[in-house]
DNA sequence: TGGTAACCTGACCAAACGGTCAAGAAGTTT
DNA sequence: AAACTTCTTGACCGTTTGGTCAGGTTACCA
């Protein structure tokens, strides 16, 4: 498949190193996210990567290794993935862009989602650094930006703080909480890519309109067809 | 302390039963949520329960009946503390006292709340059955109500579904991702009860608004002091 | 007061766990 | 092709796991 993201695919001292270590946690965070860190076992990750257990122990000496590379990934991706927002933005599209890359992201790397929350679940042993830290500066830094759009009257007012808390809630709910959302519009097990379309456009309607930026959606303001 | 909830507290045949299943399911509440299914021990249940090993496995047999146990407990919990909707409520009131409930049993019953994610994370194997039967029948019930609403010209056009998969999230991001929240407002490992209130004024203006329902919160509408 | 049912628990067990190791296979460099 | 590094893996080890059990203690009822 597509296995050549991009520098040194061929040889190079560090071929065989780099292409089993990207084997094994792609399989690790799949089982990671299954059964926790505590209800992950190391033969099950070797497994589901086609390796002798003994195999991954050569690339990652301990679980907690492996986790940890895992978290630093799904860090590192989401930071990737994810674009800045700053006072000269537009309110409108630079919000309506953020929920659309993070359900995005639940849709693509649910798996990577699931671990997160999983460390979050059980008080974030691993985490309370970044969080304290990174996560803390980052949104410092972005609330300003939301106070500046208030007091300039391009918003209405709302805390800054939690009006993070509730989109990351909404966005990553239907990664992490998937199989509830997807029981219940009588999906099976997971949910269709058009949903997770119906999702953003939902919790982008949901987020402008608590901030007054109406988008006068459909056409006509209330009442509809039944 | 306030362990006499009601019904036989004093003597009563299953008296010491009733006694010692509540203080295990309580423990074991807690270890559940800390460390998911697979990686609670029943030793740690026990030592949480201040009791011997084999002591818990005379009230249950095995580790998975006392977490459906707990799971059921929890579910009945939720039952009886969340009032229903119907098409006669008004709407802003209807969906204030909800969405209020559900972040007081996010404050009292976080542990209840993070076993509960736990099982939807790992795709529900063990709530399938409620979630394609009960709660899809709750919201396949709710969704007319919503529906007449809109009809009715009371509220703005919005997805019913999503609706409350997103008020289930913003309501739930607070116990289940409790130490993110902390993290960020530097509380250190838990909110504050004060933070709970915060949430849930937070979440009821954003859905309001989302509604069409504008609450007029502190007087001024937009802009604010600097 | 005696009998019966409910409750308690230290000691134990097979299975599964994370991790180690030595010995060999494959790849690389000179 | 020799010398060396990297990779591979079956077998193994000490510990922890969920669960059992026999034999005892306590509570209840006649």
């Amino acid at each position: 498949m597509n296995e050549c993201t991009a520098e040194t695919t061929d040889n190079s001292p560090g071929r065989i190193r780099q292409l089993n270590e990207a084997r094994i946690m792609q399989a690790a965070e799949q089982v990671f996210a299954d059964a926790g860190f505590r209800g992950a076992t190391t033969a099950a990750i070797a497994e589901r990567a086609g390796l002798p257990k003994a195999n991954v122990h050569y690339y990652f000496r301990t679980k907690s290794e492996l986790y940890r590379a895992v978290l630093d990934n799904i860090l590192k991706l989401w930071l990737d993935a994810l674009h800045d927002i700053t006072a000269d933005d537009d309110p409108r599209e630079a919000l309506t862009h953020y929920i659309e890359a993070k359900v995005e992201l639940s849709r693509s790397q649910p798996e990577a989602s699931r671990v997160f929350a999983n460390e979050l679940i059980r008080g974030a042993p691993r985490l309370k650094r970044y969080l304290s830290n990174e996560l803390r500066d980052w949104i410092d830094a972005r609330v300003p930006v939301i106070q500046a759009w208030i007091a300039q009257g391009k918003i209405a007012p709302i805390d800054p703080y939690f009006l993070f808390f509730n989109i990351w809630a909404m966005t990553q709910t239907y990664a992490d909480f998937q199989s509830q959302c997807a029981a219940v519009l009588g999906r099976g097990d997971k949910l269709k890519p058009e949903d997770y379309d119906r999702a953003s456009a939902e919790i982008v309607t949901t987020v402008m309109r608590a901030l007054g930026l109406e988008t006068a959606p459909t056409g006509a303001r209330h009442g509809g067809d039944d």
